[in-house]
DNA sequence: TTGTAAGCGTTATCAG
DNA sequence: CTGATAACGCTTACAA
């Protein structure tokens, strides 16, 4: 049966269409507000009257409007994601914890993923309109003046990447000290040469990745030839073409790590088509630690990111802040989550050592 | 500057909070009821005071309030989806669809992964007090008495698994024709003996391919001995322990299908371990044109399913029966999208074959 | 402690 | 064609 149906029919025959505060109201023998403080818990309701209405509520099966009560309390219990990321399994996933998040703290999240900056400004126009509570987003790009703009309205927070602003609450993957353990991790199987491909968006990820690259390459006191770090489009085919940009460039590199799940494909395939063996050939680092790098022939050492617990914590960080106002007057948080390298065979010790050792 | 901040900032410098249909009403010098029907389009309005109403519109920004303009409407333009699935990439891709698919008409939607029932009741809740205008659901299993009775109130429509009744507009993979083609593939290729490996949930797609599959079976004139259908838990473990079962059970097949992605990862590990290979020793066809099926070694031959379609076609099919009442009244409609089969390396001629050839 | 009345920002009804 | 006025379902002064 469909709705239209059962509405004229329920009229048809008299029926109440949907029970709200009134019709409790009167089978309990009280007033509306009476309910209304039962409903919210309000202590001074004597205790005749609180169980009366209890029952009553029951036995209509009364489910309250949250329309009527947003719109005269400001304030919605909706949640706003704005994902301008891929629709990749991390993104997925974190937001999975958003979501759980919310729900366990009595929220509904509105999602969005935003592939271009036209249908991020159609959700944030969206969100705007269903008056959220509150915003979470994961920026494309390192500026948008419209969510910039938003944000001034409507609390904010940022999550896996940041305008670099950091003028709002931020939940973040620990980046540096990912890619830190990750060349750690080459360096003590005995590489020097370490390429990076990473993705050639203006995004803080991979800028970030890149440094802590960078900064651990030096602290060992190892050069970085600037042809080692190879940028591409963030898909599989960009890392098709960076290995071979890599591989063509003349330049030796032992090991390569790759800052994106998406470019990894492509590499693995890169690599595969030079016939060059992981890792002895090549030894290799991906990120995320999804399903194909652990099914893949040798499995892949890979960062894996709490994708899950980045969107919970950030949404609890949210919920907090909306309900807290010390909190929300302090300070913006920067929470940066840990990575875990997960090692498993794609890397190994390099051609040379092995000669060396032999 | 946070929210709470800025309210007060606001109303201490005396500035308008946010702007209401009144004070465009009050900026262009016209009544409430005109400044509303100049913004809904309505015909009956003079072109100057149509002019001046949107001029001020622009002027101070007005973006109206969903809240109320729902309130008063009876309709809120949300469509909740409760997906009962896991979190399998296939899921996220159909919610992917049906989310583009409301933005594409102006609704939103809040989306709730019941893991659980409990979960899904919550939800359910959740759904109800927003006064979503319908509902999407991926059943959990084959019956589910709340929702059962939500869908009396609410418009509802099931994608990817059903009830069964079909007494609602229903999207679903053509699980039967898809599971055929897989038998025929095998067949042409000289399979005679074929395994299925299935999950043991009670949901229809697992029915409905077991039934296609053993139908293309009987057409082709083949046995299908009882050992040869083993059903197991949903997930990677369930594939492995599937597959031992299989193969220990002292009967021969030269060919497996595997019905869920998941259970396909768990497949391919257990034959790995048995240093069985594919698809010389076993051919294998899997659920689902995921990344890691391509990246394996050998690629995978499955069958792919069109997921952002059926979200899509889903979403689209519920706004439709919301806007068309005609629409909505006729029988429901159940659309079955055709799956596709993708001809990789991991299904060739059996061994036996090979020997009669040679 | 309880009930009456006003109001949240819209849209719908109905005079003018 | 336009503008008062009521209503959507709920919360929050304020009064009793």
């Amino acid at each position: 049966m469909r709705y239209s149906n059962l509405k004229i029919t329920l009229s048809e025959v008299g029926m109440p269409r949907s029970i709200k505060l009134s019709d409790v109201a009167q089978h309990a023998g009280v007033s509306v507000p009476t309910v209304s403080r039962v409903l919210r818990g309000v202590p001074n309701v004597a205790a005749e009257l609180r169980e009366r209405v209890q029952h009553s509520v029951k036995e209509l099966g009364y489910q309250p409007n949250r329309l009527a009560k947003s719109l005269r309390e400001h304030r919605t219990g909706i949640i706003g994601y704005l994902s301008a990321g891929n629709i990749a399994t991390f993104h997925h996933i974190l937001g999975q914890g958003i979501q759980n998040a919310a729900l366990d703290h009595g929220y509904a999240v509105i999602t969005g993923h935003g592939s271009t900056l036209e249908r991020e400004m159609t959700y944030a126009k969206i969100f705007e309109s269903y008056q959220v509570d509150g915003l979470i987003i994961t920026p494309s790009s390192n500026s948008d003046p419209y969510i910039e703009e938003l944000a001034q309205h409507i609390p904010t927070i940022e999550v896996d990447r940041t305008f670099g602003a950091y003028s709002r609450h931020t939940v973040l993957l620990d980046n540096y000290t990912a890619l830190g353990d990750a060349v750690d991790h080459l360096t003590e199987l005995g590489h020097h040469s370490i390429g990076l491909i990473y993705g050639n968006a203006p995004v803080s990820t991979e800028v970030e990745r890149k440094q802590g690259f960078l900064e651990r390459m030096a602290h060992h006191g190892l050069d970085v030839h600037p042809d080692w770090l190879i940028s591409d489009e963030y898909s599989e085919e960009g890392g098709v073409r960076a290995t071979h940009h890599l591989l063509d460039s003349g330049l030796h590199v032992s090991a390569v790590i790759v800052t994106t799940n998406e470019m990894l494909a492509g590499v693995v395939q890169a690599l595969r088509s030079r016939n060059l063996s992981i890792p002895h050939d090549l030894s290799l680092i991906g990120m995320d630690d999804t399903r194909w790098a652990r099914m893949m022939e040798p499995p892949l050492t890979v960062i894996a990111q709490p994708a899950y617990e980045m969107g919970y914590e950030a949404c609890r960080l949210m919920i907090r802040s909306l309900e807290k106002a010390e909190f929300d007057d302090a300070t913006p948080v920067v929470h940066r989550l840990p990575a875990r390298l997960m090692v498993r065979s794609s890397t190994g010790p390099p051609k040379e050592v092995d000669l060396m050792v032999q």
